[in-house]
Order: structure tokens, then C-alpha cells, then sequence
RNA sequence: GUGCCCGUAGCUCAAUGGAUAGAGCAUCAGCCUUCUAAGCUGAGGGUUACUGGUUCGAGUCCAGUCGGGCGCACCA
């Protein structure tokens, strides 16, 4: 929409006599009685052209040539907002873009012929995935549809490291578990993976090798049977989610050498020490963040040889902009707040254009049931499980509660409330008017023989004028806007409180007009917006990772 | 102590620096002989934690105070 406002004003500011670089600003007021876009420039500009805003307002509007049939009245009001009211004429008759495009509606050029990376969920091996990692990786699946979305070519990531100090920790947990089960005294160190599961990777290995293990004290075998158990089940519970990843990079490549004998590693290394930001002291290569600013330096290569995350993670940035990712969005949760800067400043000091890299963080995640809120962790094997939420309440309002909060505020996820099915489940009130649409859809096919998905009568939309058959069509135009406003704030939680004001305005008109027994053109037109909107609902269900059932 | 996030209706949360701060749930009052009542209409409910500042205008930006969450390792 601001496309089409745009130019007509930029060239009536000219007419005026009006020069600014300030930012034409297009908004739909929060009250519909001031019109459904509203522009404020006459109040940002007044100061400057030394007049007061009403009467530059009165000015600008005099000079604003809009295309015939669209505009139905322009006003100044308040202290000189300049508020546009549309026909609904051009609102019906913009609908029919709708059904022209079907699932490309909303589809946007900003990211056409560009790629972009989505790296999330990015567990290690070490154990069935946590609620709090279903966010993150919610959060993520939807990014990657929004950009998609947007014409960006996505491809999505799970960055994972299976040779770390946890990954043996891992086997050592699987080794003491399966000794027991061979019926040998073992001491359970506080430190190992408490988990249920480390007794079910045991039990399994028992059963594949029987004792014969026991006698070795490898933990090579642990390690890897553990590893792809539990990767193969991390895999299903995303499944379960509709999260499906693109590309597994083991961040562990990082240290291996190339042909030339030198591993990423090193070459980041190196890198920062021609640039002035390598110093070895106490045993250990620093990254001199001191010097940056910052109260202290940082380890990137350990006392003990070994690398510490942030030296691959600057690695894995860098593989990113080699791949020639145009964006590179990274999720992760609150805990690793602090991970990223170091990183960011890596590449700044090597020359990356670190402005295409966004970071989309998300606050914890705590579970109410019977009114208790639940707190977990990992290590102590009390986590609450994802697979478990997902028994509970199933996918659908899995996904949904996760993302129809702000990424940025703490999510209480009750999960009594997902369980319901019933009018305060939210999830239920969004399905609910796309089987209420698909009903009706089957129901006037029945009744008058006509289906509006096999017709391209659309010109029959105009003739609908009701506030509720108007105030609907605007929303559904609204949708595109919506997307990039999504994507600007890597946030899908706008998705969720649009699609829910479309469900809302459906539901009106619906109890409002009546469409089956209408009219005959009324029927059909009436018909072709309902069709409009459940397309509007699945083109975002979509995004969401919702199903949009046919009936209820 | 310090970095980041948060503090808005009884509860869970919205609100690109805009006009009378909005939804859902809960509460109360209405609406099904008619296309799905898992729906709709209406009512009540607020010092936007507090104090200053910035400007035509602040829930939003800035400074400070108070309260909550998450980090602050040669773990990832």
C-alpha cells in the first residue's frame, strides 16, 4: 500500500513548494473513523516550512491526484494528520488479486535472486530435545518461511558439534549405564546425563552386542551409537514439528586441515593476528577484545590445544559468507545472549559486512500446569521435554503458542489452555473460521451449484459495500505488508495477531451477511471474498506451520 | 557489580514516536425454527512500575530509581 501513496504524495509535496528529506510515514490509524491510511507529514514538515501543520495539510491535499474510483474522501484532522478513506470499490476490486494469485499472493521481490541462511534449533547430540528448544526452533522454521516468502532462496541450517568435552561426557554416561546393565557395580558421576534416555541407548547397544562390550573401555561405540540415536530422534521430534533442515554443518570440519595443511581455525587465526588481534599468554591464544573496549580478552585457543567455541563460530560465520548468503539470520536463546558480539566483532576486524547478519533472540520459555510453573534443566534430566508437549497438545497449538508471543517476552506456556478444545484455545478460534469457510464453500456448491474456485466472475466483488464485507477485504489486502513487517522485526508473532483480526472480521461478516441465501451475484460475490479470505488464511497458516483443517 | 530482555486491565499478552492505550481469557447482559454458537453483539475493568528529560506529540526515545528473568569460564 505504501506504493501507492507514495508517489501521489512525494510529487503533491512538490507541487506545494514542499522539500524535505524527511520520511513520508503511511499508517493505518488505530480508529477506523480516521480512515483507513493516514499520513503525518504535514505535521513533521510544518516546523520547517515555518507554517502551522493543519494549514500545510490543507495545502498538500489540494495537490493529491489519485488514480479515479480509489479514494472516497480525504480529510485533515487532529492536529493535521491527513487521513484517506478508499472506496469500496477499489477495495473489492484489489480482492481479486487474491484469487488471480491463490499461494503467491503476498509473495515479495525484496529478496528475489538472493540467498538467505536460517541457522536454528543447532543442538548438539546429547539429549531428546527441551521445550525451550522448540521455541528457538519454531521460531526459526517460521523466519525461513517468511523469507522464503519474501523471494529469498532460504536454506536452513542446523549448525552441530559431535567431538566436543559433552559429546564425551555423553559416552562415558552410555558406557557406566550399560555396565550396570551388564550387571557390574558403577559409580554415576553428578556431572554425566542423568536422563532416562542415557538407559535406553545402553539397553539398546545391550541388545545389539550383549556383554561383549564390557570387557573394552573404549568409548568410541557409546559415543556414536549414542550420537545417532539421538540425532535420529532430535530429527523425528522436528519432524513432528514440520521442521526440516536443508543442511547439517558439523562444526567440527572447522578443525580439520584442507589440501594446503591449514584448517579454518587456523586460517581465522591467522587471519586476526595480520590484523594486530593475537596474543599468547598464560598458555593460552586470545582474541584482544581489550582493545575493543571491552574489560577482558578472550580465549579462543585453550591451554590445552583445543579451540574454544567462539574461534569456530567465527569460522562458521565465515563459511557463511563464503556460501554467499546475502542474509544470515542466527536463533538462539537467552543463554547465549553473550555469544554473539565477540563474534560480530571478528568479522567486522576481518573486513565482513557484518550488516547482513541478524540475530533473532528468544526469551525462556516456562510451562504452567495445574497453575505450578515448571522450571528444567538439561543436565539434571528434569527438562521438559518438546516430544512430550507435542503428545500433550499436538503440533498445531505446539507451534502456535510458541510464536504468538513476542520473541522478546518471556513465554508462559499453559499448557491446560493448549490442551482445551474448546473457544479459549487460541489455536482453535484461527482453525475454526478456515473449516467454517471450507463448510460454506461445500455447503453453497450443494445448494446453488456453484463453485467460486472454478469461476473468474470477480468482478462481481464490487458489488459488495457493507462495513463488515469492506473492513474484511481491507484486512485480506493487508496481508503482503504484513509479511514484510514480519520480516523487518523477525518476528511471526505479527503473523499470529493479523491472521487472528482476519478470523475475527470473517466471523463478523458471516454473522452479518447472509451468502447462500443472498441474492444470486450477491451470493457469488460474497462467495469469492470468502474464498479470498480462507486463501489469505493458508498462505499464512503456511508461514506459521499450521494446518488448516477442512472441518471441525 | 555488570551486559541483554521484560514490567501495560483480575490473568496471558498487543500497540513501525501519533489521535480516546487495544485483544483474548475470566466476569456480567443479550443473539441459534435460517449457511458450523469452537461463532457474534454489548458492558464493566488502566496513574502503561516510579522520577525526571527530549518534542507539536512518549507505553514507545534518553537518564536515573525499583522489581523480575537470562548471561557474565581456558562449557557450548
Amino acid at each position: 500500500m505504501h506504493e501507492f501513496f507514495l508517489p501521489v504524495i512525494k510529487s503533491a509535496l512538490r507541487s506545494t513548494g514542499i522539500e524535505t528529506d524527511k520520511q513520508i510515514i503511511i499508517e493505518q490509524p488505530a480508529d477506523k473513523k480516521f480512515g483507513d491510511f493516514s499520513t503525518n507529514i504535514a505535521l513533521l514538515t510544518a516546523k520547517e516550512c515555518k507554517s502551522n501543520p493543519r494549514e500545510l495539510a490543507h495545502q498538500i491535499i489540494e495537490h493529491l491526484v489519485f488514480p479515479p474510483d480509489t479514494i472516497a474522501q480525504i480529510e485533515v484532522a487532529g492536529p493535521g494528520f491527513i487521513n484517506f478513506h478508499f472506496t469500496s470499490f477499489f477495495i473489492m476490486h484489489s480482492v481479486r488479486q487474491i484469487l488471480h494469485e491463490g499461494n503467491a499472493y503476498g509473495k515479495g521481490s525484496i529478496g528475489k535472486g538472493k540467498r538467505a541462511i536460517v541457522e536454528y534449533v543447532s543442538a548438539n547430540p546429547t539429549g531428546p530435545l527441551t521445550i525451550g528448544r522448540g521455541r528457538g526452533g519454531v521460531l526459526g522454521d517460521c523466519l525461513a518461511n517468511l523469507f522464503a516468502a519474501q523471494g529469498y532462496e532460504v536454506t536452513r541450517e542446523y549448525y552441530f558439534n559431535d567431538a566436543g568435552r559433552q559429546m564425551q561426557i555423553l559416552g562415558e554416561s552410555v558406557r557406566l549405564r550399560y555396565m550396570e546393565r551388564c550387571g557390574k557395580e558403577i559409580v554415576f558421576p553428578d556431572t554425566h546425563y542423568q536422563g532416562d534416555y542415557i538407559r535406553d541407548i545402553a539397553e539398546n547397544i545391550y541388545n545389539q552386542h550383549g556383554a561383549v562390550l564390557a570387557e573394552s573401555s573404549d568409548v568410541m561405540t557409546f559415543k556414536k551409537s549414542a550420537e545417532a540415536i539421538i540425532f535420529t530422534s532430535i530429527k523425528k521430534t522436528l519432524e513432528r514439528l514440520s521442521i526440516r533442515h536443508d543442511s547439517y554443518f558439523n562444526e567440527h570440519t572447522l578443525y580439520t586441515p584442507d589440501e594446503a595443511g591449514i584448517s579454518a581455525n587456523q586460517r581465522v587465526i591467522d587471519a586476526l593476528k595480520e590484523k594486530g588481534f593475537i596474543a599468547e599468554y598464560d598458555g593460552a591464544t586470545w582474541f584482544l577484545t581489550t582493545k575493543l573496549g571491552q574489560e577482558k580478552d578472550k580465549v579462543l585457543i585453550k591451554s590445552s590445544g583445543e579451540p574454544s567455541y567462539r574461534l569456530p563460530d567465527i569460522g562458521y560465520h565465515i563459511s557463511k559468507f563464503e556460501r554467499d548468503f546475502a542474509v544470515m539470520v542466527n536463533v538462539f536463546g537467552a543463554d547465549h545472549i553473550d555469544e554473539y558480539p565477540d563474534v560480530i566483532e571478528a568479522l567486522k576486524i576481518l573486513d565482513y559486512d557484518t550488516s547482513r547478519i541478524k540475530i533473532a533472540i528468544n526469551q525462556f520459555v516456562t510451562t504452567t500446569v495445574d497453575g505450578q510453573t515448571l522450571k528444567m534443566s538439561t543436565r539434571k534430566g528434569n527438562a521438559d521435554l518438546l516430544d512430550d508437549l507435542i503428545d500433550d497438545v499436538g503440533a498445531d497449538a505446539t507451534r502456535l503458542f510458541f510464536i504468538m508471543r513476542s520473541k522478546d517476552s518471556h513465554l508462559n506456556f499453559d499448557v491446560e489452555l493448549a490442551k482445551k478444545q474448546s473457544r479459549e484455545n487460541p489455536v482453535f478460534y484461527l482453525q475454526y473460521a478456515h473449516a467454517r469457510i471450507c463448510s460454506l464453500l461445500r455447503m453453497a456448491m450443494q445448494e446453488t451449484g456453484f463453485d467460486p474456485a472454478s469461476s473468474e466472475d470477480y468482478s462481481l466483488l464490487e458489488l459488495l459495500t457493507s462495513p463488515s464485507e469492506r473492513q474484511l477485504g481491507f484486512a485480506l489486502l493487508n496481508y503482503p505488508d504484513m509479511i514484510k513487517a514480519s520480516v523487518r522485526l523477525l518476528e511471526p508473532q505479527k503473523m499470529v495477531e493479523y491472521l487472528h483480526s482476519v478470523a475475527e472480521l470473517f466471523h463478523r461478516f458471516y454473522q452479518e451477511c447472509p451468502i447462500i441465501k443472498a441474492e444470486p451475484d450477491i451470493c457469488k460475490a460474497r462467495l469469492f471474498l470468502s474464498l479470498a479470505t480462507r486463501q489469505i488464511l493458508q498462505n499464512g497458516f503456511r508461514i506459521l506451520g499450521v494446518t488448516a483443517p477442512e472441518s471441525m
